[in-house]
DNA sequence: CCCGACGGTATACTTTTCGACACTATGGGC
DNA sequence: GCCCATAGTGTCGAAAAGTATACCGTCGGG
């Protein structure tokens, strides 16, 4: 997924729609994200609890872009061991619509691990995809 | 972004989030499911003409990702030239909300090429990122 | 002393996504 | 004949994203 750091796009009508993909479309964003607005703030290792596989240098690097682009605020307590809180900025919270609708879409559609299939599964889907998913090759089912 | 097909994750509370994300995620799919919103049906040309920049392959490959993960009906009439229409099924028809809130989201924060600035952008957004959107390079602004 | 926790950095590498280019058969218009 | 339109396919390479591994200084607990 490109990242837009307020570019402007050629616009047609749909624009929008993809520069705010661009923006929360990194593998781990939308987690982070969606755990921000579940638990007003978070310290990097608790954040990085809650995220299944995730590595420390991929989490940085994540948490680093979404300050950049404005969504989470970092604060530094200069204590020993180290101390830092993420937390979302107006601008991040501004996005809980987004981050809604993507979760509850997912909750009504995507088959969870140990869960019985919902109908609304489509049933043309079963066939195995031509590549795994960007998760642990391990975990193709 | 990658691409799953109905596999299981590995469920945090979060996974329903990752799992959306990754199923529409792809450069030019926010664009295709909004246009097939905005009309109904449309042709592989009408569709191309939409998108700037995309080139053909893309364009196809996008269209059959959307349509293996059942979200788009593609119907095929036998004629010469070829005639090809693109809609969306049910199932793409239940993204709506999200593409909905994507495209608020985006006609809010995101400026458009041509547009004044509105207050909302973020003040330190302007430097330039240190990559370029998967866009043309010629493209940065 | 060793281990684990904290929150990272550095480097090299792998995987994935996307784009560039050439090509396809048919028919219509010029 | 050439060009354009239709809707693609095939191959290769570039670019981007993401991962793996090692390492860091300080402190507390065992």
């Amino acid at each position: 997924m490109p990242r837009i750091h307020h570019v402007s796009l050629d616009c047609s009508p749909g624009c929008p729609v993809e520069a705010t993909l661009a923006l929360i479309g990194g593998k781990w964003k939308g987690l982070v994200l969606y755990h921000l607005f579940e638990e007003e703030v978070l310290r990097f290792n608790e954040m990085r609890r809650r995220l299944p596989n995730v590595t420390q240098r991929m989490l940085t690097s994540q948490l680093r872009e979404l300050e950049a682009d404005g969504f989470v605020l970092r604060k530094i307590y200069p204590e020993i061991p180290p101390k830092v809180e993420y937390r979302l900025s107006a601008r991040g919270r501004s996005l809980e619509p987004v981050i809604r609708a993507l979760k509850a879409w997912g909750d009504a559609h995507v088959v969870v691990k140990g869960a019985v299939a919902k109908g609304a599964v489509a049933k043309g889907a079963g066939t195995p995809p031509k590549r795994s998913a960007h998760s642990p090759k391990r975990a193709v089912a």
